[in-house]
RNA sequence: GCGCUCGUAGCUCAGUUGGUUAGAGUACUACCUUGACAUGGUAGGGGUCACAGGUUCGAGUCCUGUCGGGCGCACCA
């Protein structure tokens, strides 16, 4: 096979990596920190650097490449900047559970041997993700890749920490917060998933001190009573009101406590009693600030019960529970346990039960940065895509806490602030400092928590550009111009880049945030290793290949709804690249003659299906340009799909068959040059959803420039020399004879008329117009519909015949095709009397428009009008249907 | 509880200022291996646009309610 020749199949595996090393050697990926053109520029969410590409990233980074190949091509200095997370929580995880397996456990590591072996596991694995996205087609300028851990990444973490703490917007102190307790770290809000699971509320006696009464509180978590300060009542509550001030003994322990009274109870909910445990519960813990109750803390960092439980020191939470109900039991003091509906928290990562937990951590207070930040999208400065986001965006940002950033974690950033031992002074600094500033004693001591990962992605719109040094990258591409990212992380992402972007590098970090969907299995699940549905995107680039993935995917995502991933419609997407390529091959064959061709056509020379693909290029080129200009992606890529498959392969290439077999030369050069010209611009329009097939077969055509992943993306603006050849009126004339073809192709269908039968036809018109365009293209009708005997003429006869009537704007014409001795007329009778029906309803309706006088008192003029000229063209129908079935009976 | 969102063909979904006969892919049926492609071609069947009201000359589209999914946020111990 020369390298001209196409097998009839295409083969992905052939293509793919072999024009990605091509693109990778020609630097096409490369933006320029200074250009004459205008900036595009995107920054790729960072995937986890030891993880795995899933479905959720293909789409993902589809997205983007789409966007990036299409802004190149559109004469952008486009960048699309890539970079990995460390992913804090999630790679200690992996690490450990790897070192595990060895027996190693993080601990008896140390904190040194244990990130040396992370960063092991970084090297060894960091990369994988990245080449899995080359395989996806991502074309990121690979040279700017950046690392959450980079030193520059790092240096700007700190800036911002420092100066927030200077401004007093980062601070220190105990509070009560999500604590895992299998990682023995504080989680934000974000990062606690609240479960509804079936729990029990057990009532629990507690004797008032001096008196022979009980007051019954109601708890789910029986365990933290030993972590009891108070019992609260409402203030006015007539059952309760005179023990209010009075002591209660805490089962189990003998504490004294206080009965208090507060209007946060509910009388009406339980016994209208609420034990009081501050340190362990979040609504206690506001009661207790607002009482001055004593703060009670009876768990260790893993979630064991610390010497504050007396003798249920040691035990973890549940067999403590146990112990603990066991005993109340014993001593009678449990006085009845009932069903109860209630909402658990869960770590996210762990499954593990969070537990509210009191400890020195790090907060940034949120409400002075978001306020802006909410302004930018009330404003429409930045614009949510779809618009819906904005409110939920919107939503958390009215009620949003203050952040925890802290984490007792190794892996990360470690967070700038150190202790003097001496004078307890805390010094905060961008440089590692040598002594305390204020008492110069050289006994400092590096808090030992590092920042959540978000903390460091807030900032990924920036701090990769070099901020805060004002590079030339940074005042290039900044702001960026789009964000695409799944709706499940816009407020641990989207909303802390805004607020960092308006606040440190002083404008929106992006003007149009995408939001697309999460995919899900083909039934709607979420894709998840437990349920073993998760669909590995590799394995569909292997079997299917990159392109029909993306294509898959392009085609999918509409209105930021979640989708379903099929695989059945991506055999489906995979069958288009086949199509596709064999278009081309069907191409290149007939065009082998011409070795290179030249872009200008002669519309004088065109043949009529040369004026119509071109006008339909036209109207393609401009819906594309316009969907994709307002993110409508599935719009663009279904677009595209219907332009190439039905117009291009099954219209025009069927109708210049004739014409490149035939041995009119000069009608052959012509349409060979618009052939090759159209193909070029199909390469051209798909190659930012399929750029793997497209810069292979651009490569290929006669027509064509250094590379289609740097050519032009053709728009009716700057293509308009070469659409501007096609012929309106021709363009529609060939619609006559295409609607024509279709009217016999049904008569052949239904009335079962073999393919292979040749047929005479009768096409009758009284539009000389019609007549002539009919007569000129006889030779379309003996190609496409087996035509072999051929009248044309007005008033032609349809005695025992199939008829059709067909209406081109105000011209008419009856398709005739002679049945007798063909097939069995009682098809057709069936044919045409399923078709005088659907006309007689449509009569009905319209009629019945038409005779409403408030449709005609108030309908736009121009609808009426329609309206009319629709019930006269049924009319006629009707009636010519009628007489021909006639003539078959 | 508050907020968002969806309900269109067997399945997956389009349907953007309300306006001809509601579309596509897939599945299904019939026919066809014709010199790009059977990962193909031609034709066909298949919908009370969840339901009930309302606005309007006109509603899949706008409004209200009901039913049924999904999601987010916050929750009574």
């Amino acid at each position: 096979m020369s390298t001209n020749e196409l097998s009839d199949r295409y083969n992905h595996l052939e293509v793919e990596d072999k024009n990605y090393l091509f693109w990778m050697k020609n630097n096409y990926f490369k933006a320029e920190d200074i250009s004459t053109k205008p900036p595009f520029s995107l920054i790729m969410p960072p995937p986890n650097v030891t993880g795995s590409l899933h479905l959720g990233h293909a789409l993902d980074q589809t997205i983007q490449d789409l966007f990036t190949r299409w802004k190149r091509m559109s004469g952008f200095n486009a960048l699309f900047l890539p970079g990995t997370d460390h992913a804090g929580i999630s790679t200690q995880l992996v690490v450990e559970k790897e070192l595990l397996k060895q027996g190693l456990k993080r601990r008896d590591l140390g904190r040194e041997k244990f990130l040396e072996k992370v960063w092991e596991w970084k090297e060894t694995y960091g990369n994988r993700i990245i080449e899995q996205c080359k395989k996806l087609g991502d074309s990121a300028d690979w040279g700017r890749i950046k690392f959450t851990l980079d030193d520059d990444v790092s240096a700007a973490v700190r800036k911002v920490f420092v100066s927030l703490y200077k401004e007093g917007l980062i601070y220190r102190g105990q509070r009560l917060v999500n604590w895992d307790t299998q990682l023995e770290t504080a989680v934000s809000d974000l990062e606690v998933e609240n479960e509804e699971r079936k729990g029990t509320l057990w009532h629990i006696k507690y004797p008032i001190e001096g008196m022979n009464e009980f007051m019954i509180v109601a708890t789910t978590r029986p365990e933290t009573m030993l972590g009891d300060t108070a019992v609260c009542v409402h203030p006015s509550d007539d059952r309760y009101r005179k023990h209010i001030g009075k002591n209660v003994v805490l089962p189990l322990l003998g504490r004294k406590i206080p009965i208090i009274a507060d209007e946060y109870v509910d009388q009406t909910f339980g016994s209208g009693v609420v034990k009081m445990t501050p340190a362990h519960d979040f609504n206690d813990y506001e009661i207790g600030k607002r009482h001055k109750l004593q703060f009670i803390n009876i768990l260790n960092t893993n979630g064991t019960l610390n010497s504050n439980a007396g003798p249920y020191q040691g035990l973890k939470v549940q067999p403590a529970r146990k112990k603990v109900l066991e005993d109340l039991a014993a001593q009678g003091l449990l006085e009845k346990e009932e069903p109860h509906k209630q909402v658990v928290p869960v770590s996210e990562r762990t499954g593990q039960v969070v537990e509210p937990y009191l400890s020195d951590q790090w907060f940034v207070a949120i409400h002075k940065l978001a306020r802006p930040a909410k302004h930018v999208v009330e404003s429409g400065t930045i614009e949510f895509i779809p618009e819906m986001w904005a409110k939920t965006y919107l939503h958390w940002m009215n009620n949003i806490q203050d952040w925890c950033i802290s984490r007792q974690l190794w892996w990360g950033h470690r967070i700038p602030a150190w202790y003097c031992e001496d004078c307890k002074h805390v010094v905060v600094s961008e440089k590692n400092p040598v002594e305390c500033d204020k008492c110069k004693s050289k006994n400092l001591k590096q808090d030992d928590d590092v920042l959540d990962t978000w903390f460091s992605s807030g900032l990924w719109p920036f701090s990769t550009l070099g901020w805060p040094e004002q590079t030339e990258s940074f005042k290039t591409f900044y702001p960026t111009s789009l964000m695409v990212t799944g709706h499940d992380i816009i407020f641990f992402w989207v909303a802390r880049m805004i607020m960092n972007g308006l606040h440190f590098a002083k404008d929106i970090p992006f003007r149009h945030v995408y939001i697309h969907g999460l995919i899900r299995d083909s039934q709607g699940r979420k894709m998840s290793k437990s349920l073993g549905n998760g669909v590995d995107p590799l394995d569909m680039i292997e079997k299917y290949g990159a392109d029909a993935l993306r294509f898959t995917l392009l085609s999918s995502v509409a209105s930021g709804k979640d989708l379903k991933f099929s695989e059945k419609r991506l055999e489906g997407y995979r069958n288009f690249m086949n199509k596709i390529w064999n278009a081309t091959r069907f191409a290149l064959t007939n065009l082998k003659e011409y070795k290179s061709l030249n872009e200008s056509i002669n519309p004088e020379a065109m043949s009529l299906a040369d004026h119509w693909i071109i006008s339909r290029l036209k109207e393609t080129q401009e819906q594309v340009d316009d969907y994709l200009d307002s993110h409508r992606i599935s719009e663009a890529a279904n677009t595209l799909y219907s332009f190439v498959w039905n117009d291009f392969c099954d219209w025009y290439l069927e109708f210049i068959k004739p014409i490149m077999y035939g041995d009119d030369i000069y009608q052959k050069n012509e349409t060979a040059k618009v052939l090759a010209g159209t193909l070029n611009r199909i390469m051209r329009l798909l190659h930012p959803f399929i750029p793997f097939i497209t810069e292979e077969l651009y490569q290929k055509l006669p027509i064509k420039n250094e590379a289609c992943i740097v050519d032009a993306y053709p728009t009716s603006e700057n293509d308009r020399v070469w659409l501007s050849a096609s012929d309106k009126e021709k363009a529609f004339e060939l619609n006559v004879i295409k609607e024509a073809i279709s009217a016999l192709r049904n008569i052949r269908g239904e009335n079962q008329i073999k393919p292979g039968q040749k047929i005479n036809i009768r096409l009758s018109t009284a539009s000389i117009r019609l007549n002539e365009i009919l007569t000129k293209n006889q030779s379309a009708f003996t190609k496409m519909a087996n035509v072999d005997g051929f009248e044309i003429g007005s008033n032609l006869s349809a005695t025992k015949s199939a008829l059709q009537l067909i209406q081109i704007g105000q011209d008419k014409m009856s398709v005739i095709v002679p049945l007798e001795g063909l097939v069995d007329l009682g098809a057709e009778i069936a044919r045409l009397q399923k078709n005088l029906e659907k006309a007689q309803k449509d009569i009905e309706i319209t009629h019945k428009k038409l005779s409403d006088d408030s449709f005609m008192k108030n309908a736009p003029p121009d609808i009426v009008e329609t309206e009319k000229a629709r019930l006269e063209q049924l009319v006629e129908q009707t009636q010519t249907i009628q007489e021909s079935l006639e003539r078959l009976k």
